[in-house]
DNA sequence: GTGCCTGCAAAGCTTTTGCAGGCTC
DNA sequence: GAGCCTGCAAAAGCTTTGCAGGCAC
């Protein structure tokens, strides 16, 4: 528990600085927001998720708050906004170090897994050559049966 | 012009046979859609794009029976049900003999094009075996300039 | 003190649903 | 003729926006 408040501490003050560094104000929402991400770092929060979760340590904070708060992280690159098909925006924090993760969706009952390994790099460069595109970021998503639904099946 | 006509006919009569098959009706109003996509088989229509489109030959269908209708075919494996994060779902004839292609989509004017070629088979046999997913579909989309948008960069 | 941020409520968008009437089979 | 389908309008969900007050700097 305390290993892993150390883990993200030095990753907090590298991200308030950031903030300061663009202007922005480091308010109490954006601070219960971002630790939150901090301490969940692999899960896939929608807006909504996010907002019950801070709403303990901050009762007063308001949903539009909230959205507001994704939106800037994302811009920022600090979170990856991620859409499921689920019909809302989920949010996950953003490790450099893995450049590229992908994810796996159960289709029964909708839990998300995470898949590392790139491998498409070269496809971008073939694309380039063929269709004129100048590809700047790609989405890989599977569909399937997670392990546990995948017994229950039928 | 009557040559493409030709290309989808016997087409349009097979899925007027499937439907007929799962005791779905023949409506006018499904049969319109239903050639709205024959017609217009590379683009990627929403809802209300096929509303627009469908109401010069109908002009009194309503919106809610395109959403139904898209729903029906796309259920049935007719059209296939795409998310390029504009907000809506985009639908368009489903190829069975192509049968993954990927997505081309421009950030900066929205353009989808199309881009063939699966390798993906191995990955999803992988992913089975570290996983444990049982991997029946998958979604790549590839986001970047087009051509057109390329040149007019900065 | 300045002006960015916030909470609230209202509005915006896409999509879904309830219902009475209509049309396919 | 039976019951699926349709059009209309209302509602449902997620997300955005306007605004007056408040807080970080």
């Amino acid at each position: 528990m305390a290993a892993k408040q150390e883990e993200w501490k030095d990753e907090y003050q590298k991200i308030c600085e950031l903030l300061r560094h663009h202007s922005y104000k480091l308010t109490p929402q954006r601070q219960t927001i971002l630790k939150a991400f901090l301490e969940n770092e692999d899960q896939h929060l929608s807006a909504e998720d996010t907002f019950m979760m801070v709403k303990h340590n901050y009762p007063d904070i308001g949903l539009a708050t909230v959205y507001r708060t994704l939106d800037l992280l994302a811009e920022l690159g600090i979170l990856q906004k991620n859409d499921f098909g689920d019909g809302r925006s989920r949010y996950e924090f953003n490790r450099k170090d893995e450049h590229h993760h992908h994810h796996l969706i159960c289709i029964k009952c909708g839990n998300v897994s995470e898949f590392d390994g790139d491998l498409l790099e070269s496809l971008e460069a073939e694309i380039e050559k063929r269709n004129g595109y100048q590809v700047v970021d790609h989405d890989l998503k599977f569909y399937g049966y997670c392990n546990k639904c995948k017994s229950t099946l039928d």
